[in-house]
DNA sequence: AATTTATTTCAACGTTTGATGAAACGCAAG
DNA sequence: CTTGCGTTTCATCAAACGTTGAAATAAATT
């Protein structure tokens, strides 16, 4: 087992990670990461097994650690906030930041992977079989958290916003450089200390709106269910598209607050 | 031109639409689409084309009565308000009803078709052709629509709050079932109604948060950025990981908008 | 130094890929 | 009927696919 070998799996495995993550599982061949990672083909096989496995190592290998770390920060500031619970920002950001952060600090190898994994979960083929395997454990974990954050919060609400959550989360690491054209270069996908600064309150204000006791979507669900969703809808009626409050944005929130919950 | 050339050309772009819903482009042979449409492999070619010219064909067929639909509905709420802005609510719902509304009606080819735009957009190979070939200069309308009706929001807000609403819609219309298993069966990816009552409150909450003048991130952006922009990382601070409220959410969302905005 | 083990190279396997040219078909118009 | 055109079938192309033995080399062990 020489210095070699270890060497060689790992460009292998970089290199993996490098072209799936630009074009998928099916776009890449085994012969394309080879000449990525300046090995012969058959080297791929030795040190990776079949393509399949070379795939679910890419993605392991890097999984394992990640959620380690974001379960030990959710320790960390359910501690802190004991016997309480810990607020709901302090919950998304243990859920984010150490995939922000991470990608923050440059690491082109974490900003692959985690494109890597925009891309399996939203796959109906792989999401079933990488992100479910993978992940699943740790977001029950932080999905309990939140059911504690968020008391007398209906249990479909809080799985759909953070369905919300983590499809915010995903497509921005899959860095597709749309934002940048969309917004003529005030926004770079690249940039995510941007990105840290503004998902975890738009999505805590998110989760809010959705999981208050006295929300719409709640009462909808009663038995005045039908009007109340074609309200949720925005249906275009009076009351909806009322002018905009102009007096400064709290008081938005809060007019919103008793309009639509 | 007979008939039957027209219905085959149809069954060739209808199996391509499910397989590359399915398994992307790559993970689909121009042989197994003319299998699923049951003709023969040139056909393919003669009808649609080459791969490419293919998936083009599937991603415009329906984008552009889609876009068209999302574009007067926006129109509607705009006059319906006018000479005002029209409520978030109204602005987002017209943005995300067209695609939740055909989904949801239970028609397979939309959902397929939504499926596939879901992968697109998470795509750094497909995203940059496809995703702004076809729905930026909708985009951008409703980036417009949004401004007015955010006054004295920044420009970044506004289009970091617009990619966290798209992220959070494709997911949605991945339908990877992964929320299936996830919730043990209380929320079903298929069930697009839910989300349709979910999505608007959700977004429009984390708009106002994020792209109020008083934001914390629009201060952070100027002298003090370093502390700003820790909390609003969550770091865990004394004041970050204090007691959940417990007397409402209403009452939640008023303190958070004191502490972080 | 000799022997064993780990790694790398080379060549090849059977299949499948995207694409096309030539021939055969169906059918309406002249 | 037959001419012409749109459509379909069939056969085939070179290239690339994933994977694997067997030989050659490098490294570690005795």
């Amino acid at each position: 087992m020489g210095k070699t070998a270890a060497s060689t799996r790992k460009r292998i495995l970089d290199a993996a990670e490098k072209l799936f993550a630009d074009r998928g599982f099916h776009g890449v061949s085994v012969r394309e990461i080879a000449r990525e990672a300046g090995v012969d083909v058959a080297l791929v096989s030795y040190h990776c097994g079949r393509k399949n496995d070379l795939f679910e190592t890419v993605f392991l290998r890097r999984a394992e650690m990640l959620n380690e770390e974001r379960l030990q920060m959710l320790a960390a500031c359910r501690q802190a906030a004991a016997p309480d619970s810990p607020t709901l920002e302090a919950i998304i950001d243990a859920f984010t930041h150490p995939l922000l952060n991470r990608s923050a600090r440059g690491s082109a190898g974490w900003k692959r992977f985690f494109a890597l994994v925009a891309q399996v979960n939203n796959s109906p083929e792989l999401a079933p079989i990488g992100m479910t395997k993978f992940f699943d454990p740790l977001v029950q974990e932080f999905i309990a958290a939140l059911r504690e954050a968020l008391p007398g919060a209906r249990e479909e609400d809080i799985y759909w916003s953070y369905h919300f959550l983590s499809g915010a989360l995903t497509l921005t690491f899959a860095e597709t450089g749309r934002i940048d054209k969309l917004s003529g270069g005030v926004c770079r996908s690249s940039d995510l200390d941007s990105v840290h600064e503004r998902l975890v309150p738009y999505a805590a204000a998110g989760f809010r709106r959705l999981c208050a006791p006295s929300s719409e979507v709640a009462k909808a669900s009663g038995k005045s269910a039908k009007s109340a969703a074609n309200k949720a809808r925005g249906k275009v009626t009076k009351a909806n598209v009322r002018k905009a409050p102009d007096r400064g944005a709290k008081r938005a929130v809060r007019k919103s607050s008793a309009q639509i919950s």
